[in-house]
DNA sequence: ACCTGAACACCGTTCAAGT
DNA sequence: ACCTGAACACCGTTCAAGT
């Protein structure tokens, strides 16, 4: 009378799962950055074929989801404050520390500007606070998009960054390239060249964004 | 007692050349977009054979920044106006309307973050600019990559527009995606869904160009 | 149901040889 | 000097077959 366990299995036991795929491609992102990651290696890191990787994601770029996904939802969710304007700052710099860790997500994030849902809070509350600001939601949603403007291109030059420091530097920098311009038709970039590289790698996100949504808001806002 | 020639040539006549190679490229770009542009496809439309272009550019990142020189150079080179923040903006917009052009070279640009030369004279004109609005030469380099890096985001975000269309767009519209949210944790989202796409589709640059010049302006400027 | 092997249709680039 | 052919070391993905 005891009936069969509803939940039992047919076919062959899984080897692979979401998880252990998961899992190994961070330990590759980890250890030998995101370049590194294809769907070939990683069905090495799992001993494993890659043909077997699509029974559990339908292609890399789910994948490269799944992984946003899994850093966004682990990320400390951080008290927004409650004045709208500090809001919308503060908003943003979470969506910018969330994928600083992840610049590769750009690439594919960048094909439509949406995503991972565990980051959707994130879009919500920017575009909530910029109504509060005073703005209509379509303002809103042009200041959420010139913010993510702004986030997307320094997340795309910092992995280019990155991707350079891993290439090795081997062609001439761009010190040298500056120096050798005529100071008479540059003279700004010339002057400024021997310290060109500090100056362009010094983290101003910070500013950057502070500065953006005070310009947004002071040209789109009422003069009440 | 005529000398000979000293231009004399030797060995085997070219057959090919950077003009023919870059205009090839530039066919290809044009007809068949950037994904399609690679060494053998470009090889195959001269009728050679991929290793003959390694005989007249170094690499595929030196022919696409060929391509960007020659690009840059033909563009129309715009009067700008003497009033500081006027030639800012009108500077920065040259230099996204010259990229909005071939979007594809940002990723190449983004590993360091500079130019083809015939493209200077704008990156020079808005540091001279911010440094004429009151800046300091490192605040208006800061200013310049501010403006740089929401312009590099919003051109990697048209190409991934772009590639989207030219996949045919297969994939669940995001507009669906968004409307599938509770209302009741993304009260803002969910109201917005049905116009989302047409709100994120406007080309908003300039408008966004303006406020983020005068945000940086006053955020920078010594309260005179 | 889950996994494998072989194959397809590509990449950029190096190297040794040909004319 | 300029070009070719074959090869190296990869990609993502499909398809037919195995257990």
């Amino acid at each position: 009378m005891e009936p069969r366990t509803p939940t039992r299995r047919t076919g062959r036991p899984p080897r692979l799962s979401r998880e252990a795929i998961l899992a190994a491609a961070q330990r590759i992102l980890g250890e030998e950055g995101a370049d590194q990651l294809s769907m070939r290696r990683l069905a090495k890191e799992l001993s494993s074929t890659p043909m077997a990787l699509y029974h559990h994601v339908r292609d890399k770029d789910e994948l490269l989801l799944l992984l946003l996904e899994s850093h966004a939802s682990a990320f400390p969710r951080p008290e927004l404050p409650a004045e709208p304007r500090g809001r919308l700052i503060a908003a943003a710099q979470v969506l910018h520390d969330i994928l600083a860790e992840c610049p590769w997500i750009v690439e594919v994030l960048a094909s439509d500007d949406l995503f991972a849902v565990s980051a959707l809070w994130i879009v919500e509350n920017m575009i909530d606070a910029a109504v509060e600001c005073g703005l209509t939601p379509e303002q809103a949603v042009y200041v959420y998009r010139v913010i993510w403007y702004y986030t997307a291109g320094e997340l795309t030059i910092r992995l280019g960054r990155e991707r350079r420091r891993a290439t090795l530097d081997r062609q001439p920098h761009r010190t040298q390239a500056l120096a050798a311009l005529d100071p008479e038709v540059f003279p700004r970039l010339a002057s400024l060249a021997s310290g060109w590289d500090e100056l362009t790698n010094t983290d101003t996100h910070h500013e950057g964004l502070v500065a953006i949504v005070d310009g947004l808001l002071t040209a789109l806002r009422p003069t009440a």
